[in-house]
DNA sequence: ATGTCACTTTACAAGTGA
């Protein structure tokens, strides 16, 4: 499961709802926005789930949560550009290898946040060059903050050549799938708009059906032929789901033989 | 496109980022 909390400390008793309903085995969680030393790790071990945390206070911020105990392979992204911030978290289970992710937004096209975003991709092909072989499952799960193409956005017409949807930067996500990861979500929706895992908060875009699918699990080959199926839980997107309100993201979750 | 949310701070409102 992978999935943008937007504030861990606000959507915890959905967290906690949210593994009783799906036991999921692995969660990568992405804009924690806490420090690590508040990290909610006691309530998790009650449901069975340790955890790994990369954040920092107030923005950004990655877990993994996890049945299995992992071991961590690395925290941060080498040659990623400054500041410093806490948008990558590796580790690995057995002989998989599980990625959390949560790129950079890039607020519009033009911006100096959208030339941040593309260098930060850049530094991410750079290490999942050295980091992702084909031969070997790997997950690389979160938010993305990039449509792929525009089966992924509701309005196409809109979002041409606006930020998350930009040439630019789907043409960064496509180098790095082809490093020889499939798009899961993608595989098993088929040719179909969406499904979407994001929704503004504002004018009333989840009612609306203004959603876009940001939020990808990318797996490589061994990863990609255990794929069972994809869900995203829309429930959890909706006010009166679990408990206290909702993140702006809905869970993304990919079912995997064993 | 914008009917919001969560965070931070020389904090009880306003700016920022998404």
């Amino acid at each position: 499961m992978t999935w943008n909390v937007n504030s861990l400390r606000q959507r915890l008793p959905r967290l906690l709802a949210l593994l009783d309903r799906h036991e999921p085995d692995i969660v990568c969680l992405q804009e924690t926005k806490i420090a690590d030393s508040d990290f909610p790790s006691e309530p998790l071990a009650d449901r069975g789930y340790s955890a790994l945390c990369h954040g920092q206070p107030g923005r950004n911020g990655v877990a993994i949560v996890s049945r299995p105990v992992m071991e961590e392979v690395r925290i941060g992204l080498p040659g990623s550009p400054p500041p410093e911030s806490a948008r990558v978290l590796v580790a690995r289970t057995g002989d998989v290898m599980v990625a959390s992710i949560y790129a950079i937004n890039g607020k519009e096209v033009g911006d100096p946040a959208y030339d941040l975003k593309l260098e930060w991709f850049d530094a991410l092909n750079a290490w999942a060059r050295t980091a992702v072989d084909p031969a070997r499952p790997m997950v690389l799960a979160g938010d993305f903050n990039v449509t792929p193409d525009d089966r992924d956005v509701h309005d196409p017409d809109l979002w041409r050549g606006r930020n998350l949807a930009s040439q630019p930067e789907r043409d960064r996500l496509r180098a790095l799938m082809d490093l020889g990861l499939v798009d899961l979500g993608r595989r098993a929706a088929g040719d179909v708009r969406g499904p979407f895992t994001f929704w503004d908060y504002r004018a009333g875009a989840f009612h609306r059906g203004w959603g876009l699918r940001i939020d990808l699990a990318l797996g490589t080959p061994p990863i990609a032929e255990r794929l069972i199926g994809v869900e995203v839980d829309r429930e959890e997107r909706k006010p009166t789901a679990g408990e206290g309100k909702p993140s702006d993201h809905a869970p993304l979750i990919v079912d995997l033989r064993d």
